[in-house]
DNA sequence: CATCGTCAATTGACGATGTCAATATACTGC
DNA sequence: GCAGTATATTGACATCGTCAATTGACGATG
């Protein structure tokens, strides 16, 4: 009990009370993830983490926040390594698949829980939109080049969605069991990549079977 | 006070506790819907709805089980009229977003809440299989009619999936504003639709600009 | 008509939770 | 050594889900 915390304590803390949290909610679920409980796991008073979070809903903004930062750096890095939009847009597409698969409850964290006013945490606000930024840049470059045709934001949106759909149904086991996840996310991205890409400007209206 | 309650008495109370408990989710959210407010909606003390419910996550499945039953009646309706399968599975997939833009909080608490042992309510799990099959009927006569290739449950998932995350990015505001949600939700079933299309048979890999 | 049994509803109570106020504790600077 | 303050703990309160015990009302039976 020092009295006078460095800052690089409280970092500390805050970093061991959000690998508790993230832990406890792999394990319990949301509701399962209780202060009470992560203080108890920490081995201090209940009204402890008080003193380095504002409340519960601070201290999950911040465990969230912490997942999306790790999701951005993974796709800084994947966008840095290759130079070709078109490709870099798949490679993207499919480290957004890896990350969900490799840290599930990560993914869960991330998107499947409702927080209400997420807009009052600007540094979660932030990392969510970096981690966006490398898509939305291969899109936008994908476009420069001609590759891609289309409005660039709803370009994102679409294959954003096709891989959040299944990666959502997947994690929340909605999909059949003995399913490829990894072929079906295979198939959306292919069927999303082909459709966003420009027309080699011949041939009109061919394979429109389905077209309703 | 009666002394014995008509089989239509008990039904009638699950009834309306069931459409507090849904305005309730929709007002407050998940954390907002409590016994306790449900009860004092329904005008009766806090354990009444205990003998109308086992629990808390009764009344949730039970609520859950509704709403997958309503989508499941519009599902079949819409597929009753239509009979060509391939037109038939873009009229379920607009009849799938319409139901989730139509009623919001419905599609929420049916896909959004977490029920972690929703196995333990077989009327649950009937409806949100019945809610599937027509779907897959259709995606199965399309098969057989050459209208489509590939395999029919991973079909139905890449469609669904693709349809599903449209609508929940959308409904927790994911998306960001002004976007017109029904266009990116045409491009989705579009390109999905032409993916899953049988090929015309001629013209090998011409428009594989972004195959990774 | 009185009584009793049973079903329905209410009240009481308990443990758990998030959170604030008050208290205790221990270190730092003088 | 002392005082002040930063830190940690304890106490307390409201709310929640849920069970046990109690009350209340009605129908059948004598």
């Amino acid at each position: 009990m020092p009295k006078i915390l460095s800052p690089s304590d409280v970092l500390q803390f805050r970093q061991r009370l959000c690998d508790l949290a993230l832990k406890a909610f792999a394990e319990h679920g949301v509701e399962g993830m209780t202060l009470r409980g992560l203080a108890a796991a920490a081995g201090c008073s209940r009204t402890t983490p008080y003193r380095y979070f504002k409340n519960k809903a601070d201290i999950l903004a911040v465990v969230r926040q912490n997942q999306f930062q790790r999701m951005a750096d993974e796709a800084e890095e994947v966008a840095g390594n290759i130079s070709a939009p078109d490709e870099r847009l798949i490679a993207l597409a499919r480290a957004y698949l890896r990350f969900a698969l490799a840290t599930p409850n990560a993914y869960r964290v991330m998107y499947a829980v409702n927080q209400q006013d997420e807009q009052r945490y600007p540094e979660l606000v932030r990392q969510i939109n970096r981690a966006q930024q490398p898509m939305m840049t291969a899109v936008a470059e994908a476009l420069e080049s001609g590759l891609i045709s289309g409005d660039p934001t709803n370009t994102v949106h679409v294959l954003w969605a096709g891989l959040h759909g299944i990666i959502s149904l997947h994690l929340a086991d909605k999909l059949h069991m003995g399913r490829d996840i990894n072929e079906l996310a295979e198939v959306m991205i292919r069927s999303l990549s082909r459709a966003v890409a420009s027309e080699p400007s011949p041939q009109p209206a061919t394979r429109r079977v389905l077209e309703a």
